[in-house]
DNA sequence: AGATTGACTTGAG
DNA sequence: ACTCAAGCCAATC
């Protein structure tokens, strides 16, 4: 049954919101996390849903965000302390893991 | 039902 | 390190 329920698009907004100040994480470790099967459903659910999240701290694999929001996320990981170098954050220091 | 699109990822050149 | 292509899965036309 690997469609989009109601139970995964709340679980990947608890993952989201779980995510401490100053830490972010990639699409990736939240879709394994939420037990999606790809990444870009993760990325579905947040275009749906950026509202009440802080969907700020969700990049992607490369260490950078998303093109349209770039310069948003960038401003706000900024003022939560995350030092974005060359507008990318240094996911081998800042990047999450679920536990 | 088939084609297109996309807040992704990975690998090759 | 950057760009391009293909793989991926679900939603939307």
């Amino acid at each position: 049954m690997p469609s989009v329920t109601d139970a995964d698009f709340e679980r990947v907004r608890a993952l989201v919101a779980s995510i401490p100040a100053g830490r972010v994480a990639t699409y990736g470790d939240i879709a394994k996390a939420a037990g999606l099967t790809n990444a870009r459903q993760v990325g579905w659910i947040m275009r749906e849903d950026s509202a009440d999240l802080p969907w700020h701290r969700v990049i992607g694999a490369s260490g950078r965000p998303a093109a349209h929001i770039a310069a948003e996320q960038l401003a706000r990981l900024r003022a939560e302390g995350v030092l974005s170098v060359d507008g990318r954050v240094p996911l081998r220091e800042r990047r999450h893991t679920f536990l």
